[in-house]
DNA sequence: TTGAAAGCGATACCAG
DNA sequence: CTGGTATCGCTTTCAA
C-alpha cells in the first residue's frame, strides 16, 4: 500500500479526533451549554429558533455524536440495564424471551445490553458488572449469588432480578418453576401406568440448573409410589444416545422424561434405532413445547411453560429502578401444563 | 405492604453513596493517585508494601469497584466491542460461533457486549452504537451500510468488522458465501438427475439476508441448464408447511434445497403427511449440518459450513483495534461441502 | 436568551 | 515513594 506522509499531504481527511460538543458549540458560535440544551430539548430553558438550527446544522456538519459515559458520569446514573448473556446456547424458547424482553425494555427508554462474562465466577462477575454502573441487572438463574447482589448494589445499582429457580436475598425474582415441570411429566406417566422412569440429565454442564430441579420434580411427583427413578446421564450427540439406547433392556425402563424436546428427539430416534418401540415398550415426554415436537413420529408429548409476557418483566425492572427503596417482589411462573401427543 | 418512613427508621442500611476511589484514599490515608496506582498495578511507581496493603484493605472493606465510564473517559478510549444482538434467533450454529468469539475476545481483555438496537435502523442504529464509544464493532450481517461505518469510525471506533454477504465500504469483512452454500446445494440436485428445484425462503423477515444468497445461489448452479429453480415461501409453522405440500402435486418438483435443517424438517414431515415420498418422488437438501438432520428419516443431506473459528475473528479484531490505519481485511469463508445422506 | 464555571470519577504528569 | 492537580466530555446551576 502506498501511504502518503502526512505532512506532504495534509489534505487528506485523516482521522481527526473525535467532535465533542465544545466542537459543535465552537462551530455554531454559542456555548457548550447551549448546545446541551438544543441537543437534549431541554424544556426549562428557552431558545431561540435561528440558534436551535445553528446548533443542529453544526452537530450534523460534524458528525456529533454524543459520549455516553461522560454523560452518564456527570447524572450519576445511567440507563443501562445489564443482562449476562448465558454461557450456553440455551434453546428457542428462552430466546424469544429475552428478545421481547430486550423490545420491551427499550421501549422504556433503556438501554440494554448483554455482558459475555467468560470466564468469571460468582462474585468477580458481579463486580465486572458493577464497574458499568447499571440501573439494573437481570441474572438468568445460577449467575449470582446474595453477595454478588450486595457488591451491584453498593455500586449503585438500582435494581437486580434475578430468573431462576431460587430467591436470592436482596434481588427481586421471577421464579420459573422447573420442578414443576418435572412434576407435571412424571405425574402424567405414572397416571398412564408406568412404574419404571427414568429422566434424561444432559451432561452439558450449564443446563444443570434446569436438569436437577426437573429431575427433583419428577421424584416428587413419584414419591410414596410404587414408581422408581433412574438418572440418565445424556450428551447432546448421536453416539451418546445409542449408548445409552444399547443399555435399554437391562435399564428395563416403561417411561422416560427427556429434559427437553431437543434431547427428546435424540433419544426417540436412538430407542427406535435400538428397537424400542416408542410409546409402546417406552413412553417419552419432553419438555418446552418446541415445533420440533410435533413433527416426530410418534409425536411428542410434552411440558408446556407460559414464561410470562417480556412486557411484564420489562415493568417489574422499571418499577424497581423507579422505586429501589421497595421490598423485593417475587413472581411466580408454574403454568406447568402436558400437553399429550402420541409418545406417551 | 407496610412500609415503614425513612425518617422514622433511618437505622436501616439506607442506600449510602457508592464509595469512589477518594473516599478508599481517605480510609488508607493516602492520595488519590496512590489509590489508582496500587490498584492498578502501576509499574512505572513503585509503592512501599504497607500501604499496598492498606489500600487494598480499604478498597476491599468499602465494597470499591471502579467505575468503568470514568476511567474510559479518561483513558480515551474503552476496550469495549460491541455486537449488535441479532434480532431474530439465528440458530444454534451462529450462537456457537458468537460464544466462542465473545470468549477469545475476552480472552485478549475486551469487554464483549451485545447491544440490542431494537427499532433502529441503519444510520440511527450506528449513531446509537457510536454513543459507546467501543473500541470496535462487529456487525452480523446487513446490520450496517458505509454512512454507518464512517459515522462509528468518526467518533473513534477504531475498527469495524461485518459479518456477513457483502463488502460494506470501509469496514474490515469477513464474507460468508452464502451463495456458495446454495450453489452446493443446487451442483448436487442436479448432478442427482433432478431437474425441477424448489427452494425454499424463510418468510420470517429477518432470514432474508441469508435465503437471497442462498437462493441465488441454487439458480447460478443450474443456470444455463435444462433445470428449473422455483421459489417457494414458507413460514416455520405446520399449517404454512401443510399448506405447500398440499400444493406438491401441481409443482410437479423432484428436488427441493430447504433454506437450512430446520426448515428441511419442517418440510419433510409435511410431505411425508402428504404421501410424498422423501427422496423417490422429491429429494431434500437441507444447511447448515445441525444435529437433527441426523435424526430425520430419511436422514438429511445437507450444506455444511466451517465458520472461522472464534479466535481468528478475535485476532481480526485485535490487529485491527492496535493499527486502525491498516486498510479493511476481507476475508472469506467458502468452505460450503455437501453431506450426502438419504434424503437426496 | 446565553455564557461561565463547577464537578461527576479516575488517571498520569510533575513536584516534592 | 507519595501527593497535588489538570484533564477527559457533558450537564446544570447561577449570573449576566
Amino acid at each position: 500500500m502506498v501511504q502518503i506522509p502526512n505532512s506532504a499531504a495534509p489534505a487528506t481527511p485523516q482521522p481527526r479526533s473525535v467532535p465533542t460538543s465544545a466542537d459543535v458549540a465552537r462551530l455554531a458560535g454559542v456555548s457548550r451549554a447551549t448546545v446541551s440544551y438544543v441537543l437534549n430539548n431541554t424544556s426549562a430553558v428557552r431558545i431561540s429558533e435561528p440558534t436551535r438550527r445553528r446548533v443542529h446544522e453544526a452537530a450534523k456538519e460534524l458528525g456529533y455524536v454524543p459520549h455516553a459515559a461522560a454523560r452518564s458520569l456527570r447524572a450519576g446514573h445511567s440507563r443501562l440495564v445489564l443482562m449476562p448473556a448465558p454461557s450456553v446456547p440455551i434453546g428457542p424458547l428462552y430466546s424469544r424471551f429475552i428478545n421481547e424482553l430486550q423490545w420491551a425494555l427499550s421501549r422504556l427508554d433503556y438501554t440494554v445490553v448483554q455482558y459475555a462474562s467468560v470466564g468469571l465466577r460468582g462474585d468477580e462477575a458481579a463486580r465486572a458488572w458493577a464497574e458499568l454502573r447499571p440501573a439494573a441487572v437481570l441474572v438468568p438463574v445460577g449467575g449470582i449469588g446474595p453477595e454478588g447482589v450486595a457488591v451491584l448494589k453498593r455500586s449503585g445499582a438500582r435494581a437486580v432480578v434475578t430468573l431462576g429457580t431460587e430467591r436470592i436475598e436482596g434481588a427481586h425474582s421471577l421464579l420459573v418453576d422447573h420442578a414443576g415441570v418435572g412434576r407435571v411429566a412424571g405425574a402424567h406417566l405414572y397416571a398412564r401406568g408406568r412404574r419404571r422412569i427414568g429422566v434424561v440429565v444432559p451432561e452439558e454442564p450449564g443446563l444443570k440448573v434446569f436438569s436437577k430441579p426437573r429431575l427433583d420434580g419428577v421424584r416428587s411427583a413419584v414419591e410414596g409410589t410404587d414408581a422408581s427413578v433412574t438418572v440418565l446421564p445424556l450428551a447432546y450427540e448421536e453416539e451418546s444416545a445409542a449408548r445409552l439406547a444399547a443399555r435399554w433392556p437391562e435399564l428395563g425402563l416403561d417411561a422416560v422424561f427427556a429434559f427437553n424436546d431437543e434431547y427428546a428427539m435424540l433419544l426417540m430416534r436412538a430407542l427406535q434405532d435400538a428397537g424400542v418401540s416408542v410409546p409402546d415398550d417406552t413412553a417419552l415426554v419432553g419438555a418446552d413445547d418446541l415445533v420440533l415436537g410435533r413433527l416426530l413420529r410418534p409425536s411428542l408429548s410434552t411440558v408446556h411453560i407460559e414464561l410470562p409476557a417480556g412486557r411484564d418483566l420489562a415493568e417489574l425492572v422499571d418499577r424497581a429502578v423507579r422505586n429501589p427503596g421497595a421490598a423485593p417482589e417475587t413472581h411466580h411462573v408454574h403454568e406447568a401444563t402436558l400437553v399429550h401427543r402420541d409418545s406417551s
